[in-house]
This record gives structure tokens, sequence and C-alpha cells, in this order.
DNA sequence: CGATCCCTTGACTTTTATCAATAAACGTGG
DNA sequence: CCACGTTTATTGATAAAAGTCAAGGGATCG
């Protein structure tokens, strides 16, 4: 079985002790946000780090003529503002209505002082959230829009737990525009390649914000050009 | 003054504490790679960490049809596996002739797990390291080619401490291919673009390998397309 | 039920990639 | 130190991919 981790399964709670972080959350009031509201600006200090219990999240950031990268999508289960330095380097906004947690940094970075085990689990999961970005600078650098949006769809049915089933459901809450942000494509290219995958049968819309996986193994085969096993160099270095 | 950390420069030795780091490996001794030479290879187990003594490498993933991506260039007084998990996820290689540090991760592991300081100084480099990655997909994602080339320049210029000087030679170790898989184009759009940007007198080369920087200011108009202070939204969320 | 927002599709433009030829830089050995 | 061969870079012509502009259609929510 493999073990690439792929942008948006990477991360979910795998066993990185990512339970030892959520011990610390537990006692906190649960919030919530609106679709649309924002849970942190850009260029905010970052004082607290968040736990998401409900709903989904896109960072983003804006570039002064307007056009806009999205860098992450942060579902429940996860979190948030772990690897921040003073200020939060996007703005969180919720794409559907968000519960959270909220914890003071300070707090967090106190009990990590205290714990090797917590300290563990910080970095694994910092560590995840950097071979995520790498997997994407691959997606954005030399991948083509097809191949994008299929490695999209397959991350996205990957977190629903679909690896290889087909005929199944999965949500896809964010916007095409939202897609497109995070895939470095424009919204009607992004429109346009879903509508030739349902052509061709590898999936099947249910309303806007429903995709059910018709051909998984066809939509792996897409997105998928970058395989472990294919990317080992021919010849091993002397000594 | 701006505190945007760029992709390239984002590696390098701020007052993050890196010297801690930098004690461990003092005693080890240093080896040393030719042009084109691999430090490690994709799969490997992650069984050390690297100091960068000397000359560049780049790090590459190879998609089964060729294509290849470059995450990251490593420099001089740079560190390399801090970040990693079981194995490399890439394959460094050295674009000139290298001389670097080599640590036992179990040793490294076992320092960071005595000194809260080390620590720390260990989060802060994965967390510039997160930053980087994230520059360089907005990078890839949003902007234009030329944008892309121009922004790399400024990168360098500023790594080789010459941020807002012009008439000055900066180095350019890798190769027009390198650039190329580094910023997602082909290596004749990159050679265009130098051109270009030469024509207009932004630039001179001097060789292959060297640039004279010849208009800074210009050179930074057209890579900076994302300041922190456009990217500020219009509203602030309610309470 | 109606208004709005979001998505889809089509026609056309722009950007970047591809293919091909030439030229410049670099390294090597005489 | 020079000449040659090899590698790397540049430039041009053309093709392909994705972006832009514009119109229409379908969801969704009050």
């Amino acid at each position: 079985m493999s073990t690439t981790i792929s942008p948006l399964s990477a991360h979910r709670n795998t066993s990185n002790g990512i339970a030892d972080i959520r011990d610390l959350t537990r006692g906190q009031p649960i919030e919530s946000l609106d679709a649309g509201e924002a849970l942190a600006w850009q260029g905010d200090k970052a004082t607290d780090i968040f736990e998401i219990c409900g709903g989904a999240l896109r960072l983003c950031r804006i570039l002064p003529d307007g056009r806009r990268a999205i860098l992450r999508f942060v579902f429940a289960g996860e979190f948030l503002g772990l690897a921040e330095g003073e200020d939060f380097p996007w703005t969180a906004e919720a794409i559907n209505p968000v519960t959270f947690r909220r914890l003071r940094r300070s707090r967090f970075a106190a009990a990590v002082e205290q714990s090797p085990a917590l300290n563990r689990a910080h970095v694994a999961l910092i560590c995840e959230e950097l071979s995520a970005a790498h997997e994407q600078m691959i997606l954005l650098g030399r991948k083509n829009a097809e191949e994008r949006v299929a490695s999209f769809l397959v991350a996205m049915m990957r977190r629903a737990g679909l690896d290889d089933v087909s005929g199944d459901v999965f949500d896809l809450p964010m916007t095409r525009l939202d897609m497109a942000d995070y895939l470095g494509l424009t919204i009607e290219t992004v429109s346009r390649i879903m509508s030739k995958l349902s052509r061709q049968g590898l999936i099947a819309a249910r309303g806007r914000h429903q995709i059910c996986g018709r051909n998984a193994g066809a939509l792996r085969a897409i997105a998928e050009v970058d395989e472990e096993m294919c990317a080992r160099p021919l010849m091993r270095r002397a000594a």
C-alpha cells in the first residue's frame, strides 16, 4: 500500500499523536462561524491556534491586482495555526458554517515544552503540512488542468474514506472558484474539465456540491502521474 | 521594513537559533560531492540530516513520464532533512561541487529532546520552509512567466545580500533547465524572459551563471505582486 | 415562486509549450 | 593558450493549452 501523502489527506488524523494536541483543546468552548466569515485575517497577530470541529475553511492570499490563491483547505478534525510565525500569513474564511475551539498559543507552547510526545506530534503535523505543500507545488508547476482537477477529486475522495470505491458520493463544499484558486486555474477551465470527466463517465454530479465517483481507478490514473515507484532514478550514487 | 519571506531567503540563517543546530554538526567530518552527484535519493531511509557548508543542491521529484519538478534549492549555510519523515521525498543533487556535514538523525532527535532552545530552532526552521513553500505555491499558481522569473532573480539577489543595490553581480549556479523546473516553465520561456529583462536594462548577463543587477527596483516591481500591505481585505470580521 | 448567485458552454485571444535551428559558453587535450 | 567538441542557451516559427469575454441555464434560498 502506498504511503504517499496527497495534498488534502495530509492534514487528516493519521496516527501521529494528534490526540495529544486535541486533549489540550478539549476543555475549550466551541465557537462558530457563518459561511463567508473569517476566522483570522492575514496580518493579524497569531495569538491562537484552532481546532476545527465542523465545517471547512479556505486559507487564502490576495495579490494586489485581485488575483487570489488558496493555500489549503482545512476540514473538521484538523488544526490551524500550528506552523505560523508572528502573524497569520493568510486569511482563513469559512466555506460553510464552521465550529471550532480556540487555544492560546502561549498555553500551547507551555504544554509542548512539558511533553516530548506533544512536541513530536506538533513537529509531525507541521512536516505533514510541508509535505502536502510540496505535493501541491508539483501539481501547480508540472501538471495540466485535467491532472490537477483529477488529483483534487481523488484527494477529496480519499479524505471521505472512499479510496478505492466507485459509486459512492462525496462532498465538495467549496465553489468552483475556490477550486480554481486552489488549483491555479480559472473557474471556466475547472468547469469544463468537470464536464469532460462527467461525459467520460468518471464522475457524476449530484447538484453542485456532491460528486458521485463512477470510476475511481481511471480518475487515479489521470491524477497520479506522480507515483513513488516511478520516481526512483536509474542509477545510484557511487559509495 | 517588510518581513515577507521569499522562497529562497527563507532558508537562510536569520536569528532563529540556527546556531544551536550548527553546534551539533561542528564536530562532524566534512564530506564532499562533485557536480551532478546525489547526496540522497528519493525513497532512501532518512537516517541523516545534513548541513551544507559549500556549494548548492537541487531537491527534485521526477514524474513517471519524465517531467521534473524542483522543490527547493539548498545553499551553503542551510540544512537538509530537518522536516522529512521515514524516507526522503526527493532526490538531492549537487549543482556544483558541494561540501557538507552529516549528523545521525537519532543523535539530532536526542539533542532536541534535551534542549528546548534547540527544539524551538528546529520548529522555526521547518516553519520557514513551509512559509517558503506557500510563497512558491502562489508563484506557481498565480504568477505569469515574467513575474516568476523576476521573483526568482529578486530572491537570488536577496540571498546574495544585494537587496536594494543595483550594479552588483550575483551568482546563478543552476542551469536554465533547473530554473524552469523550479518555476514551472520551460527552458525556452525562461531564456526568452531573461533576454527580455536584459533588453529592458533590468539585468545584464555575465556569462551563464552570473547576473549583474541593473535596476533592482523595477525587477522588484514585477516580482512583488504580493506585498503584505495590499493583501489586507477591506472589512474586518464582526466581533 | 422569484431573485440571486453560481455554474456551464461557446467563440475568440493570449500565453506558454513544442519543435527546430543556430549560437554561445565551457571544458579538455594538444 | 588555443582549437575543438560538447553541452547549454538563445531565437524563431508554429501549435496547443488555458484564459478571457459573453451569454444563457440551473441551483439554492428566502
